[in-house]
DNA sequence: CTAAGTTTCAAACAAATGTTTATAACTGGA
DNA sequence: TCCAGTTATAAACATTTGTTTGAAACTTAG
């Protein structure tokens, strides 16, 4: 199992170096010297660097779209037709999105590679988790619709961004901030303390009085 | 006042540039072919790229903490002591920076070149911007505390950085999102539009009750 | 006008990058 | 054992990068 062993060894290393510099920031020389596996075999293995970078997402992306669409399954049966309450969602989500990092490396790689994915203007990046995996968040958007139907679609849209915002922003630099708040407040503190701390968080946000312009007025389509 | 035409040219030029793409991403022959000056003026003007970005950084950040360090001075002096309200708290941040960009970019540019020194893990940047802009930050969570007694520190300190997330994750990609709404609403989204949603989002958050594990049990200190 | 100082410019530089190539080493089945 | 197919390796390749250089052009004060 030679080849697996090189192609593992290159994601490995590259998941974390990319996760702490960036992509661009990340050479292929760093990558499989930090591996020790020879410089031609990511263009050997993955064809390029581009595609190196899609297959690290992809180790993470396939395993979380499969389960978190086997636990809305779950959800659905169980709920036989009536809106699923807002935090029964978010929990599903949060549930799905812990568990897969859990059996290699920590929540907090995929969640900067995800940060890095959105804020990196690494256009073929974007698109690629579009066309990829775009079908999951569409069904989870459609049941978070049915969870708050007092919400107009536009102001749901804003507000489910602001919340990935809150999510993927602070457990990327969770590594930063963890350092501060172990100094100023003497508590360590683990991805899940911080999952616990954005749940009743998120409901509220989501549950917030409509903005004043949109309150009074009649609502949109 | 030609020098000052070329250093104004690079810096309009890069910032937009830096904004779309990225700093790594982004090559000083680009910045200077579209700016159309010589290659060398950024490396004569600025000495090199690491602080060519930080000056982006400096005429944004520069004029807004004197704007907010002013509109908090008149805040505290209109309550006199007495705890400001959260709401006026945020609204006071808000117009500070909204102010600042209206001057020469959007603030879109400003929030993307935010999420970028948060997310790319470019080093000297985030340790430039702590140092030099990090006693505005710290007066006003100094004021936050205030405002909300009920929250314990470490709790505020977390839910700070959800909303800060929030707030820079939606803006900095606001181009995509606004396509995306405008496609799927059929409205047309302004950063005024999307601060005044946030704003009833941001003090649900701030006011939301206090997970399981600290609401039940004594509170840290 | 002239000389000193500042700014521009084209060219070159060294270093680093992703990728390709040709060869060697290894692998498993006939 | 031998041979196809796969994988590993070192070397080279063509670009691109940030930076430096030295001379030209320009500006400004005496």
């Amino acid at each position: 199992m030679a080849q697996n062993d090189t192609v593992t060894r290159i994601l490995d290393t590259a998941e974390v170096l990319f996760a702490e510099r960036g992509f661009a920031e990340t050479s292929l020389r760093t990558i499989t010297s930090k591996a020790k596996v020879n410089l031609a075999a990511v263009n050997y293995h993955f064809g390029s660097k581009k595609s190196l970078i899609q297959a690290v997402f992809a180790r993470y992306l396939d395993p979380f779209t499969e389960r978190f669409h086997r636990a809305l399954d779950e959800l659905e049966a169980h709920y036989a037709g009536q809106p699923i309450p807002l935090e029964r969602l978010l929990e599903t989500m949060a549930g799905s999105v812990l568990e897969v990092p859990a059996e290699r490396n920590s929540l907090k790689v995929f969640m900067r590679l995800l940060g890095l994915a959105y804020s990196q203007a690494q256009g073929h990046l974007r698109r690629y988790i579009q066309e990829e995996y775009g079908s999951v968040f569409t069904r989870f958007t459609a049941l978070i619709r049915q969870a708050t139907p007092e919400l107009p679609d536009s102001e749901r849209f804003w507000r489910l961004h602001f919340m990935l915002g809150s999510v993927i922003f602070t457990l990327s630099g969770l590594d930063a901030l963890r350092d501060i708040a172990e100094k100023d407040y003497g508590e360590h503190v683990t991805v899940r303390d911080l999952v616990r701390r954005l749940r009743p968080v998120v409901v509220a946000a989501m549950q917030a009085p409509l903005p004043d312009h949109l309150s009074s007025a009649p609502q949109e389509a």
